[in-house]
RNA sequence: UGGGGUGUAGCUCAAUUGGCAGAGCGCCGCACUGUUAAUGCGGUGGUUGGUGGUUCGAGUCCACCCGCCCCAGCCA
């Protein structure tokens, strides 16, 4: 027997070598050992198909009566839909398997029994169902390339950082400053009174960044707003890079080198998950630098040529977003928004004192927001003015304005919305997929 | 929180003007030596989301309630 991976004893039962299904090329002409779960089965009475899934590919497994003993052949009856199994047989190439390989059996061997009542079956399900069913869901073949993207997505950003020496920092979850006006989670916190879900790291980059020069930050984000929309989730990841001495032109063109990078990342590495979830790869392959920077202002202009009834001032809605991308073959930035549109934080545009230094990062296919990101007011007295002018606790944010106070510094970051991110890649309809488990308004469980 | 949908078998859906609640898939049985979501034949399967009302009769009409989906807002 050909020995594949090496694995330890668990429990009572004695795991020897197996191989993984991905790896069979390397086998070929050899017999191994695969252990998974069967996904399809096919009989013809004197010849059973057995498909396993083993997490790295599917196999198709190839029993004849004639070639195995009977105890072998008696076993067949009791794989069902995910009957977990160790297959033993000769590895060997063939056109008509899927995949390239098969292996013809010589032992088959019942795990785990599976009850009739697997509840997804290889055909459509409504997503109500299916989110129902997410623990069993995710071992789909579609589930299992989106989790292979997300996975690459999240390398790729570790890598991406660490190259340009970066500090990964972990900010807290659980926090008594608030960092935006949106909703948020609260719990109770010993004697201390409430304390909220971090909607964001980035006020504790800003302070990591004054010490360590260059950081980001990577985890999850929670926010109670009652959104429901393709593009929401209440609990989602987000990286959030914060900058010394980074202004905000250096600061989107960190972001363009990002998003180019990973979606290279994607297409090179992910090239048969991307074909498994039938993403259009054409529309990633322009995703080149520079990207389009289109000011609010003339975004604005520009929406009511269109028809749009916008007016300065206003935010863009989500149907102006994609107006104005539906021109372009890559992302677009939306740069210097109202300051009464953005977060009290934002440096104000010397330019344009109505504005600030900011850009939000739109995908373009209407995926909406990917990024959003601006230069930081580092005037301490202009920030506490506009702590003022929002009504925000001074008191909370004492130690922020200490960033001002004790040697104040020119910085920038943003914020990349990891889901947003991988579904525009994977090209799927909404974002709820991205994430193993997902956190809606309206589910908690599994 | 608004606007638009939807709820019928385990799943996906159908049911004409109100008139015996159905199909496909799944599952069970039989047949079949190369299947690709195998195929053929036979079988199994229901508190029509809930409560009340109209009617000889309601899946269908009316009222209220509940769940979910899509869109918008909030934002990444």
């Amino acid at each position: 027997m050909a020995r594949c991976t090496r694995s330890s004893t668990r429990g009572s039962e004695r795991v020897t070598t197996f191989a993984r299904i991905e790896e069979l090329g390397k086998h070929d002409g050899a017999t191994v050992t695969v252990r998974g779960w069967c996904t399809h089965l096919r009989s013809s009475g004197k010849i059973a198909f057995i498909v396993l899934r083993d997490g790295t590919g599917t196999l198709q497994c190839v029993m004849v009566k004639k070639e195995v003993d009977d105890l072998t052949w008696a076993r067949y009856a009791d794989c069902t839909l995910e009957t977990s199994v160790a297959v033993t047989g000769a590895v060997r190439a063939d056109t008509r398997a899927p995949g390239g390989y098969e292996l013809g059996v010589t032992t088959l061997e019942i795990i785990g029994t599976s009850p009739l009542d697997y509840p997804i079956q290889p055909k459509e399900h409504g997503i109500d169902f299916l989110l129902d069913n997410r623990h069993l869901w995710l071992r789909s073949p579609k589930q299992r390339a989106i989790a292979r993207v997300r996975h690459e997505v999240e390398q790729a950003i570790h890598d991406f950082f660490y190259e340009r020496g970066f500090l990964h920092v972990d900010t807290p979850i659980l926090t008594a400053a608030i960092g935006e006006r949106a909703g948020l989670f609260e719990t109770e916190y010993f004697d201390e009174g409430t304390a909220y879900l971090a909607q964001t790291g980035q006020l504790y980059g800003e302070a990591a960044a004054a010490a360590f020069g260059r950081i980001y930050t990577f985890g999850p984000t929670f926010r109670a707003e009652k959104s429901k929309t393709r593009r929401h989730l209440t609990e989602f990841w987000m990286i959030e890079p914060e900058m010394a001495w980074y202004d905000q032109a250096m600061n989107q063109d960190l972001q363009e080198e990002l998003v180019c990078f990973l979606v290279q990342r994607a297409l090179t590495r992910c090239a048969a998950e991307l074909k498994e979830l039938e993403r259009d790869v054409s529309k990633l392959e322009t995703v080149v630098a520079p990207f389009p920077r289109i000011s609010y202002t003339d975004a604005v202009t520009t929406l009511q040529a269109k028809g749009s009834s916008i007016q300065w001032g206003d935010d863009l809605g989500a149907e102006d977003e994609a107006l104005l991308v539906a021109d372009h073959d890559r992302p677009v930035f939306v740069c210097n928004y109202p300051k009464e549109a953005k977060a009290f934080y934002m440096k104000e545009n010397p330019a344009d004192p109505r504005t600030v230094l900011c850009a939000d990062l739109l995908a373009h296919e209407g995926y909406g927001e990917m990024i959003g990101g601006s230069q930081r007011e580092d005037d301490y007295d202009k920030l506490v003015q506009r702590i003022k002018e929002e009504k925000l606790p001074m008191d909370a944010y004492g130690w922020y304005l200490d960033l001002r106070k004790y040697g104040t510094f020119t910085h920038s970051g943003f914020g990349i919305g990891l889901e947003r991110t991988i579904a525009w890649i994977c090209g799927l309809p909404h974002i709820r997929e991205v994430i193993a488990f997902p956190r809606m308004m309206h589910r908690v469980r599994p």
